[in-house]
DNA sequence: TATTGTTATACTCTATAACTATA
DNA sequence: TATAGTTATAGAGTATAACAATA
């Protein structure tokens, strides 16, 4: 039965989205922390083992993280020595992350247990739907940066 | 042009939903500043003033927000004189959460600015895509909720 | 001058344990 | 004993200003 509450806040999708959402980072968060990783940590580390080169900078621009917050992000996973920063030798104000064989070990490891965990929560929506909720939510980001200085990471339609 | 970094970020739906979520949660909180809001307390406010005869626990569980969060949440529309609080007498340990005059208002206002940021942040969605947008988010909330008490899942060893 | 990374800091949201007063 | 609300507190994410080193 719907009542007046529900159909208040069904027209209200920004709450929609953030109530899954905060489900979707407390089942990820619990899903990672045998690994010793979070749903953002997670995701540092799985753009840093995939890319080649990359710097704080990029890496803040892939994730939408500002630059500070990467500071930390990053020293945790130096320390656990998943990750290494090194000089880049073109522009020493730089440095260049790289994974090390224990961070990629960790990522392939954790790559399972988060498909495992997106499985489990998008159980009942196909395939079609599915795209175009990444689709529409792609277009949400964009729609919502257009007025914004910086400019995103360009993530183009298949 | 797709490198590996979008790639990797394209299979990990948790983190696009996160980046769709913080784009509109900081649309929202610019837009309801003026107003004294938030994207939490115009939700707060919105369920007071849609619902007759509210209580707090009641309001917790349509916003899925634990109780001692709800209080200063509460705290603050009372101080700011758009809601009340009176003694439920019925039972005297709960509170009936009403709004004020000023508190419908400020959400009928609120509101219109609410659907204006909504319009922009989803211009470009079909009503079609809306609601499978919707109904895919309602389902994975649904699905996380299903097993709260959850044990992560055990992940072997490559 | 501008950019990369850094420090410091502040605000919000979320989550839990433990308390009180009523039931 | 159970529930409604409360207090206190801790953790995490996000955001901005200001700085040093380098370009």
């Amino acid at each position: 039965m719907v009542n007046k509450t529900d159909e208040v806040l069904r027209q209200f999708s920004g709450y929609i989205i953030k109530r899954a959402f905060n489900v979707i980072q407390a089942d990820l968060n619990s899903t990672l922390k045998p690994l010793g990783l979070r749903m953002t940590s997670y995701s540092v580390l799985s753009v840093i083992a995939s890319t080649a080169g990359l710097r704080q900078s990029q890496l803040a621009d892939a994730l939408s993280i500002e630059r500070p917050n990467v500071v930390q992000l990053i020293d945790e996973l130096e320390v656990a020595g998943w990750i290494t920063r090194n000089r880049d030798p073109s522009d020493r104000r730089a440095w260049v992350l790289t994974s090390t064989q224990a961070g990629r070990d960790l990522f392939r490891r954790a790559t399972i247990a988060v498909q495992d965990h997106d499985a489990r929560l998008t159980a009942g929506i196909s395939d079609t739907q599915r795209q175009v909720l990444i689709d529409a939510l792609m277009t949400i980001e964009a729609n919502g940066q257009k007025g914004e200085t910086n400019v995103p990471v360009t993530i183009p339609k298949p």
